[in-house]
RNA sequence: GUCCCCGUCGUCUAGCCUGGUUCAGGACACCGCCCUUUCACGGCGGCGACACGGGUUCAAAUCCCGUCGGGGACACCA
């Protein structure tokens, strides 16, 4: 029996519902789309939820929600369907008895009475003594008279896979090439516990077998455990798959990437409003480069051009800084309307609008939207760059205010830019720019001398969008106004 | 502790398999200059790495060994 008999790529992802889709994991399961895409194969979305006390609903909801969001669709599993169904390994317990009891009859496993509490207690007697906490084997003595007579009774139980003790195996890696371990490093691991449910080595085992996966793409973290499932598909007499082990996502100080080093879940870039197209990109090049200068796919590009021989085998640091260049790199494709809609939750959030927005207010933050640009990179940005815009009273910034409103020439300065300014009919880029060129070669000064105190007495920073568009878009009352009070207040 | 994986600029990486074309290329970040009313964008330039030690070889980032360093796994969690 072989899984690859008919040489169809199947790849799964198999998240466990136990919080929030993280972006490791979502990386993972990135690369087993793109393979399954690139080699005209089926992805296959399993859900890993036999650990009835930290699985949720909300956390099977955040991941595909996630995956919806990141545009990785698949082709079987919940909601889809499938041939190989159930897609969820709660529903599939008859199955994994089933397949304990093969193994059982053929001697290949065996019933355990030990309760955890003297397990714990020998494996820190083998630490103790230096040696590999390990199973010692003891219910395997049981004769079948007691065991029978001990399940009767309801005696607490699960089952252990009988592990071979000698010789070695060999897990054939299309990232790291041939591991080797040694099978006296393995134990008589449980299979089925004591509540019922396969513990995840079996189920994974069962399950990957049963839904004719081709690859199993997964963390690193998983090599470790990958000699007990092969050796479980040796004594199931099925041909494992083809594993690929693609190298861990770390934070700053080279760990496991984890909640303290900043934003990790999928669904909190969602919420920043990060463009999903530019998060598949980043993770995509997480562990994975086409060429020594590509850095920009799209999602087709990254369909045909992606392969596991160019994944590599060192662990990738998360980024955030090349997050947001590479999510202004897509901002900057967006249309207008789209970067509305996606700045107008920020923009609410601040406080700055409240929600149901007249047409009026619509195209005044369109037009905030345009004047600021390319300045904002990640959505989430935007009350910062035009936050003066919607208070009556600027903060300002004291360096700034210090800096350029305390020169002696600024209130005298102030005093005729008022008086023209209100003099003028169209409150236009086009009448007001004569005006303040016209102030700054009077009194024969450079344009910034003038600019950079009426872009603080306006905004209360040093930086903001273009001065004129920051002049239309306050109109000509609110501008009057912020020149005079900077002025009284400073000079 | 044991087993396993990994080790190129601060970070992501190309090059390593098939030694010479590389006093190691790109990108992000950082710094400087230019553009400019500021910031951002853009343009130009700069800083900056083959962990270390031995071999093999005419020649090593590339092959071998060791050391050191980092990470991961050692559950009735997945």
């Amino acid at each position: 029996m072989s899984n690859m008999a008919d040489g169809e790529v199947r790849v799964r992802f198999a998240p466990s519902p136990t919080g929030f889709l993280h972006v490791g994991g979502a990386r993972t399961a990135l690369f087993n789309w793109l393979f399954a895409r690139n080699q005209g194969g089926k992805f296959i979305l399993r859900i890993e939820d036999t650990d009835l006390e930290r699985s949720t609903e909300e956390s099977y909801q955040a991941i595909i929600d996630a995956m919806k969001w990141l545009g990785l669709d698949w082709d079987e599993g919940p909601i889809v369907g499938g041939d190989y169904g159930p897609y969820a390994q709660s529903e599939r317990r008859d199955l994994y008895r089933e397949w304990a009891q093969r193994l059982l009859q053929e001697g290949k496993a065996y019933y355990c009475f030990c309760s955890s509490e003297m397990l714990t207690g020998m494996r820190e007697e083998q630490k103790k003594q230096g040696k590999d906490p390990k199973y010692d084997g003891r219910c395997k003595l049981l004769l079948p008279d007691e065991v029978g007579h001990r399940i009767a009774e309801g005696q607490p139980h699960v089952i252990r896979f009988k592990m071979p003790q000698e010789g070695e195996t060999v897990v054939h890696d299309i990232v790291r090439g041939d591991v080797t371990f040694n099978n006296t490093q393995l134990d008589d691991f449980v299979i089925i516990k004591s509540d019922g449910y396969p513990t995840y080595n079996f189920a994974v085992t069962v399950d990957d077998a049963l839904m004719k996966i081709s690859h199993v793409i997964r963390g690193e973290d998983h090599l470790s455990n990958t000699p007990k499932q092969i050796r479980l598909y040796h004594e199931l007499g099925i041909e494992p798959p083809r594993y690929a082990h693609v190298p861990l996502i770390l934070g700053e100080d080279k760990t496991r990437l984890s909640k303290r080093h900043g934003a990790t879940s999928v669904g909190q870039f969602k919420t920043d409003c990060y463009l999903p197209e530019a998060m598949v990109n980043y993770l995509a090049l997480l562990g994975w480069a086409y060429d020594d200068k590509t850095e920009l796919f799209s999602r087709d590009d990254l369909v045909q051009k992606f392969s596991l021989e160019r994944v590599s085998s060192t662990g990738a640091v998360f980024d955030y800084a090349k997050l947001q260049w590479m999510n202004a790199e897509y901002m900057k494709h967006r249309s207008l309307d789209d970067k509305v809609t996606l700045v107008l939750p920020h923009l609410e959030a601040a406080g700055l609008i409240t929600s149901p927005l007249d047409d009026e207010m619509m195209q005044f933050i369109r037009q905030l939207v345009e004047v600021v640009g390319e300045r904002v990179k990640v959505a989430n940005q935007i009350p910062e760059h035009v936050g003066f815009f919607f208070t009556e009273d600027v903060d300002y910034d004291p360096e700034a205010a210090e800096k350029f409103l305390k020169q002696h020439y600024v209130g005298p300065a102030f005093k005729i830019l008022e008086e023209r300014l209100s003099a003028l009919e169209e409150f236009e880029q086009a009448t007001i720019e004569p005006v303040m060129r016209g102030l700054v070669s009077e009194m024969g000064m450079k344009a910034r001398d003038l600019f950079q105190p009426v872009r603080v007495a306006l905004t209360g920073t040093r930086q903001s969008p273009g001065l004129f568009e920051v002049m239309v878009l306050l109109g000509k009352d609110k501008v009057l106004a912020r020149l005079r009070r900077a002025r009284k207040e400073f000079s």
